[in-house]
DNA sequence: GTATTGAATTAGACAAAACTAATTACTTAT
DNA sequence: ATAAGTAATTAGTTTTGTCTAATTCAATAC
């Protein structure tokens, strides 16, 4: 069966917040979405009677095995749009994603695979995020919260986790991306703000918020 | 104003149809779009409200001045899109429709742009329809259809007026394809079918369905 | 000129996806 | 244990875009 636009977001989400948090929330569900609870829990009776997720007050939302493979193929679509627009259109890394947010509702039986093969089936997006295969596996990488470092530690950025375009901007600033190696050179107690040292360039400051969200692949 | 993807159709179907006949009547666009013609009246009214077209019983709709604007980047999206399908993801001219018919919806400033000059700035989609120029020029060529052709007068495949699949399946396997050279070798008269002879291969009978549909560049 | 047909229009309904406002159910903090 | 705050839920609306069925209008056909 065909899934609507709207079906689709909510199934990629539900799969997005579970693997950040233990329990999929209305509330959460309806703060990604920006959506109101109210909208949100409509929405989730209706999945559930599609049988693409359960749900209940306690256990939150949970996708069944064919709400995954819907959600993992949506995903799919998005990171690989994601690449084709930075790489063959040139734009930007913080510029996609509301485009690809659209493109990936896009519904033919060849297109990914087609798409794919054309990219020469690239394994990340262009924030580092992997794409997952065809039959739906999404290869795991062992990456780091730049926040976890401790003080002398260093690593290569492997992806972000926040893809604003307020914050890739901001990595744009830093001369940050997928690659830059990075050394922590002092982490203050009181704030859990950072200096770093970026490619061997000057010392900066950061945040937490910003060292959250930033993944490292650790040598 | 963002227009949404049901407004976007209609008035793309509008401006086609104004292409081929003196009046855009309701039932015309209601076939179609294959809706209801009560649905279409609600649309057209809504589309007037919004100065998009103007529309009486007597006269048709009509598109105004924006409305025209919206109809051709529509389309110049759809045919840049089916470019992109056929030349890069490798699909057959008969494949692309359905797929553009979705892709020409996407919405970013840049995007058209972007994937024209990808594409290399093509003039022509890959049914040999002209693509519409960013200002909104359309470029006319005079084609002539192959059923106004008298015996022995010859002329190159240079755009198909029916792109369904069916239609498109058959001049494959007719072995036609744009820049195709046709003869006219005979000329029924009693339902103007007619004998043709593609790139020199033996000669073939068509109807006058086909033949209506083929537009040619004359010598 | 009246009958027949087809086109345009109206009225009312419906599904999808959102909303607001009010209510109920849980969790904390005091 | 109670109050306060947050989360979940219900009820009722709204917008968009579609539909069916009934009606009116207009163009032939005889
Ligand atoms: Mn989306
Ligand atoms: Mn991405
Ligand atoms: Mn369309
Ligand atoms: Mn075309």
């Amino acid at each position: 069966m065909k899934k609507t636009y709207s079906e689709e977001n909510y199934l990629k989400t539900i799969y997005h917040i579970s693997k950040s948090e233990s329990k999929v929330s209305l509330k959460a569900i309806a703060d990604v979405l920006e959506n109101n609870p109210a909208s949100v829990i409509d929405m989730l009776r209706k999945l559930k009677e599609k049988e693409l997720i359960t749900y209940d007050k306690t256990q939150g939302a949970i996708l069944t095995v064919t709400g995954e493979t819907v959600a993992l193929d949506i995903i799919r679509k998005h990171r690989l749009w994601e690449v084709f627009l930075v790489e063959k259109l040139n734009y930007d890394w913080h510029e996609v994603h509301h485009i690809a947010e659209q493109l990936e509702h896009i519904h033919d039986e060849q297109l990914a695979k087609k798409l794919d093969d054309f990219l020469g089936n690239p394994a990340f997006d262009p924030h580092g995020d992997p794409i997952p295969a065809s039959n739906g596996q999404m290869p795991v990488y062992a990456n780091k919260r730049l926040s976890e470092l401790k003080i002398n530690q260093a690593g290569k950025v492997g992806s972000v986790r926040d893809t604003s375009t307020p914050f890739l901007k901001y990595l744009k600033q830093l001369n940050l991306g997928l690659g830059s190696k990075i050394e922590v050179i002092d982490k203050l107690d009181f704030d859990q703000s950072m200096v770093i040292v970026i490619d061997g360039s000057a010392p900066k400051t950061v945040s937490s918020k910003m060292t959250d969200n930033i993944l490292l692949i650790i040598d």
